[in-house]
DNA sequence: AATAACAATGATAATCATTATCATTAAGGA
DNA sequence: TCCTTAATGATAATGATTATCATTGTTATT
């Protein structure tokens, strides 16, 4: 039903971990946004569905999948934890946001991708060589202030 | 005798602001520093020739400088604000970091600057077209393995 | 120099996000 | 179905940051 759910099923077994509601209803939550939810939003999302589940079971499922590398955690500077799953169809670790520093909105955006990713790469050899520093994955962030609350 | 501290005298007294001892050891002790301090680390320091200083001052200092524009305030993932302040030869607003995600050392880098900042300023004349947004700007974090932690 | 007006301070308590604890529950293979 | 053990949820604890408030220190004015 859900492609995201159902390739981490593997995964999730290979590791004697189990499929559980809770971590279902978070993986399809975060598979069906666009936005960067924080811990408390995806709870009081997934509360909904099942009243059941406990903000401390959201962290730490939210903790285990950003070890599995399933989701990536961004701080955006408004005190807490965000988090977006890995499309497997986008570039992973390529994170390009613009933020509204008034109103904290968050936009991701794709103009420019090819250029950058370009510069980006040859930055990343750069630096790998230079410091050798290991690069896993970068995070471009504009700060600004958005059409609405320019107004 | 410290240019820093000196070019900000006036901006403090047009705003009926006070240039106190406190306010004085933290500009100076971030004027000196190249690393990337949190509050509390900010407190230790200058605790050591102040000692009547208090944590709580050191905060809203550095709000209030946040605030002037004299400081940024950065995320890098560790749970605590640091804090650095913009170096008047710098670029202000460029800020590229290479960060590990291991020992979370920060290490500031200048390769490829200008080749990036070329790329930077059409990428945020495209966005303020698209997006109509009005950039400030921007924090560009490579994150990966240090050299130390990688044997 | 004395004083009024108020910015700045520091000790303390309060808040907010996140993490640790621990007894109970429930996956999923035998 | 049963058994092993991972997973859960309620609760308390932690750590960073912020609010409160009485006190102190500066500055402008007299």
């Amino acid at each position: 039903m859900n492609k995201n759910r159902d390739g981490l099923h593997n995964r999730f077994r290979s590791h004697g971990l189990r499929i559980t509601e809770p971590r279902k209803a978070i993986i399809d939550l975060l598979s069906d946004t666009k936005e960067h939810l924080s811990a408390e939003e995806i709870y009081m999302e997934v509360h909904k569905g099942y009243p059941g589940i406990g903000l401390t079971t959201v962290y730490r499922t939210l903790e285990l999948l950003e070890e599995m590398g399933v989701i990536y955690r961004f701080h955006f500077g408004d005190g807490r934890s965000r988090y977006e799953l890995i499309q497997s169809q986008h570039k992973p670790g390529h994170h390009h946001h613009l933020i509204c520093t008034n109103c904290k909105r968050i936009i991701d955006y794709d103009d420019f991708i090819d250029e950058e990713v370009e510069l980006l790469n040859k930055v990343e050899k750069n630096l790998t060589e230079k410091h050798d520093f290991k690069i896993t994955g970068h995070v471009i962030q504009f700060y600004g202030t958005c059409s609405e609350c320019q107004k």
